[in-house]
DNA sequence: TCCTTAATGGAAACAATTTCCAATAATAAG
DNA sequence: CTTATTATTGGAAATTGTTTCCATTAAGGA
């Protein structure tokens, strides 16, 4: 039985055959992760997080899809100091949720806010447009984070 | 003799000493490294330019230093994606070039840019003060980075 | 339903980084 | 300057996140 007729088609299926890519189970797994939480999964968080669901999906398989994920542009691989890469879902079945980072150097806890965003996003668009002209980069995406200590480790 | 004695006085040293930390002609040469590139050291990077002059400096003490250095706020941890961390000083002995990075997600080139910088740093610098209220947070630092193609990968 | 080929899991390899520990050297104290 | 204290050190070994290998499985077009 196809994956197909045991999931039922999702949102992300068009973005990923697209690209020349199947659809199984594992995959639907991964993305089911990702799309039911806020936090950031690493790839051993999601293989914790499907493991009883789905048994037979080896923390290889998560790394690849991870990967293949990234390329398609359905997930964004962030890097906040601990040692280990995060994934998000650059969007979710309802569409976009955009939000930067603020992440707390002491205890690695990661915020995502949304304030300002409008001004953050206005400025990153001209500034994308002056740099794609000026070094003639195709620019495809951005990040912006804040590093500091939150208030939990400022009291201590 | 003293380290102090056979370097003479450096313009990091007080902030070193400062966070209680010696100074020592490994952390002298690291420094050094650092501020006579315009580079994105890996530790490695920096063990290999040190080597010849400083034999005796192993790469354990690199990533101790590196690790000290950030610490101290002389040294920023950058991640482009290439499995490795990258280092540059936060400052020189002039004082601060503050840039930010354009990476090249196939070849992994990045690019300083120092253009638009005074609107982005106004923006942060708006954005930093409504964040650190809203959260809690005593921000230090942030980052900004592009992402995309670059002319010559675009070529290809 | 069959066939081609991408996708898979698990073991082993890999690479960046950290830990351990005895030896060394920077600095404070005398 | 000399001595005592203690942070720093190099190198080997351990650790850990990630990738590679390869024989097996399963997705999806015909």
């Amino acid at each position: 039985m196809s994956c197909k007729r045991r999931c039922g088609a999702q949102w992300w299926h068009g973005k990923v055959k697209d690209c020349g890519y199947r659809i199984t189970s594992g995959r639907e797994a991964i993305i089911e992760a990702l799309s039911v939480t806020q936090d950031h999964l690493s790839a051993e968080d999601v293989y914790t997080r499907i493991h009883d669901k789905y048994p037979n999906v080896g923390l290889t398989t998560i790394y690849r899809t991870l990967d293949m994920l990234v390329n398609a542009g359905l997930v964004f691989r962030f890097d906040f100091g601990d040692g280990k890469s995060r994934y998000e879902l650059t969007e979710g079945p309802k569409g976009a949720h955009h939000h930067h980072h603020l992440v707390c150097t002491e205890c690695k806890r990661v915020i995502d806010y949304t304030d300002f965003i409008d001004d953050e996003l206005e400025l990153l668009r001209s500034t994308e447009k002056g740099l794609s002209e000026k070094y003639g980069f195709r620019i495809d995406n951005h990040l912006i984070q804040f590093y500091g200590t939150c208030t939990d480790c400022l009291a201590k």
